[in-house]
DNA sequence: ACCTGAACACCGTTCAAGT
DNA sequence: ACCTGAACACCGTTCAAGT
C-alpha cells in the first residue's frame, strides 16, 4: 500500500518570510518543500476534505507529506492541536473572502448576509471538517461555533452596536446568529454527507432499519418524496430573512419582541 | 489502575423478556448481571456521562463491566456500531417521558413545546453524548438530528397535519424545528462543558490565545461581562415561541411568510 | 454458550541516534 | 537543524482455545 502519486499540483502557498534556506538533500522548488506547521495544517485540511476525518493519522499525513510521522512532532505538539489548527485554519478563509465585508451605507443586514454566505460556503467547502468547526470545545464559552474568533466577534457587535443597537441587543443578536448557522450548516452538511457517504456500504443500510417496520410510520412513507427533497438552500436564505427581520424588531423597539406583539 | 468499586446501585434496568438462566459463575442478582447488548450500551452512556467520549474504550468499557474487551464482541459488532446503539438509546430515553406527548386539545404549539423542552432535558443530561447525536451520519438524509428516529418524525408530522398544516409546510416546520433545537443545544452543551471542561488544563489556556492581542477587540473587551452571561435557558424559550409565531403564520396563510409581510 | 489469551495490525508519542 | 528507527503503551478486532 504505496501512497499514490496523484499530486503534481504546484499549489503549495509558501512565500511567506524568509524563502527557504537551501537544503542539501531537497533542493526548493524540485518537488518536496520544507515542513512548517502551516504546510502541515493545510496538508491535513486537504486530507480530511478527501479522505475524511477518520481517515487522518498522524503516520498517513506524514506519508503524504513524504516524511515519517514523527517529525511532525517538531512543529505540531499533538494530534489534537493538529485539530485546532485544522479548525482554525478552515475558518481563517473566511478572511480571504471578498464578499464578506461590511459595505459602508449598506447597512448591518446587508453585512450579516455577506457573513452568513460566507460561512455557508465554507461550510460546503469542507463538509468533513465542519462536524469538527461545530464540535470541538471553544477557547472561551462566548467564542461561538461556528464563527470561533475573536476577529468577528468584535467586527458583529461593531457593526451592530454602530448601527445602533444597545449592548445587549447585540450580543443577544450574535448568540441568535451562531445558532442559526450551526444548526443549519450542520444539518446541510451531513445531509449532503449521506447522500455519498459511508464508506462502502455493501447494500442498503437503511433497508435493514426501514423495513423493520415501516408499516407503522405511514405519514413518513406517504411524505418520503416531499421528505427527501434538498431544499437546504431556500431553506437558509428564509431563516437568515426570518432572523434578521427580527432583529429588526429589536432595533427599533430597543428589546426583544414577546409573542402576540403584532396583533392588535 | 484498577476499576473502582464504586458501583453499590441496584439500577441496572432487567426485566424484560426472558428473566436469566441461571448460570454456573455467576448466580442472578449476585452482582454480575449477565452481558447483553441494552446492559453494554447503557454502560457505555454511563462511560461517556462520567469520563468524556474520548475515554471510551473497548478494553476500559470491558472493564467497567467485570470482563474483557473481547467479550463484548459477542453483542456488538464494532466500536462505530456501538456509537450508533449509545445514540439511540439517549435519544429512546424522551419515549419515557412523561411530559412529551399530544395533549388532546392544546394544540400542536403545546406538543411542540413539550418536546422541545424534552430534548433540551436530554441534550443537558448527557452533555458529552449530545454532540455525538448531532454529527452521527443519519441513516437516511430525512432523519435529522437531534430527532434521529422515524417515529418522532412521523409523530411531528401527523401533529401538524392534523392541526391543518398543508404536507409541505409540515415537512418545512420539520426541517426548522430540528435546525433550531440542533444549533441551540449543541451550543449549550459546548457552552456549559467549556466552562468545567479542559481535563487538566495546568493554567489559563485562554490567556495565551487572549494575552497575544486583545487590544485589537476593544468592544469584546469592553462586553466581556455581557458574552460570559448564560442566558441559555431564556434564549431558547424565545427562539422556540418566535419559531412557532412563524409557523401560525404559515398556518394561517398557507405558505412561507415573505420578509416584510406584516406591513401596511 | 460464553468468556479469555494470545496475537495482529495499527495508533499517538518519546527519544536517542543519525546526517 | 532536521529527520528517522526503534521502542512504549495503548488501540480495535479476530480466533482458537478454554470452561
Amino acid at each position: 500500500m504505496d501512497e499514490p502519486r496523484a499530486d503534481a499540483d504546484p499549489d503549495s502557498p509558501e512565500g511567506r518570510g524568509g524563502a527557504a534556506a537551501v537544503m542539501p538533500a531537497a533542493p526548493p522548488g524540485s518537488g518536496r518543500a520544507a515542513l512548517d506547521r502551516r504546510r502541515i495544517i493545510g496538508a491535513a485540511v486537504e486530507f480530511i476534505d478527501a479522505q475524511g476525518l477518520a481517515a487522518l493519522t498522524m503516520r498517513r499525513l506524514g506519508a503524504h507529506l513524504g516524511v515519517e510521522a514523527m517529525a511532525l512532532y517538531r512543529y505540531v505538539p499533538s494530534r489534537e492541536n493538529l485539530l485546532d489548527g485544522v479548525v482554525e485554519a478552515v475558518i481563517d478563509e473566511l478572511y480571504g473572502d471578498p464578499d464578506v465585508h461590511l459595505e459602508p451605507g449598506h447597512g448591518w443586514q446587508d453585512y450579516l448576509q455577506r457573513l452568513a454566505h460566507g460561512v455557508r460556503r465554507i461550510a460546503l467547502a469542507h463538509p468533513e471538517v465542519f462536524p469538527l468547526v461545530a464540535t470541538r470545545p471553544p477557547a472561551a464559552p462566548w467564542v461561538r461555533p461556528p464563527l470561533r474568533s475573536l476577529r468577528w466577534v468584535e467586527s458583529f457587535l461593531v457593526a451592530l452596536i454602530d448601527s445602533g443597537f444597545n449592548q445587549e441587543a447585540a450580543v443577544s443578536a450574535y448568540r441568535a446568529y451562531s445558532s442559526f448557522l450551526l444548526g443549519h450548516l450542520l444539518l446541510e452538511v451531513s445531509q449532503k454527507g449521506v447522500a455519498v457517504n459511508a464508506e462502502d456500504q455493501p447494500e442498503g443500510v437503511e433497508e435493514a432499519q426501514e423495513a423493520a417496520d415501516l408499516s407503522q410510520y405511514p405519514t413518513v412513507v406517504r411524505l418520503e418524496s416531499l421528505l427527501s427533497l434538498d431544499e437546504s438552500a431556500a431553506e437558509f436564505e428564509e431563516a437568515l430573512e426570518n432572523l434578521l427581520e427580527r432583529l429588526e424588531v429589536v432595533l427599533r423597539e430597543g428589546r426583544a419582541p414577546r409573542r402576540g406583539d403584532h396583533r392588535d
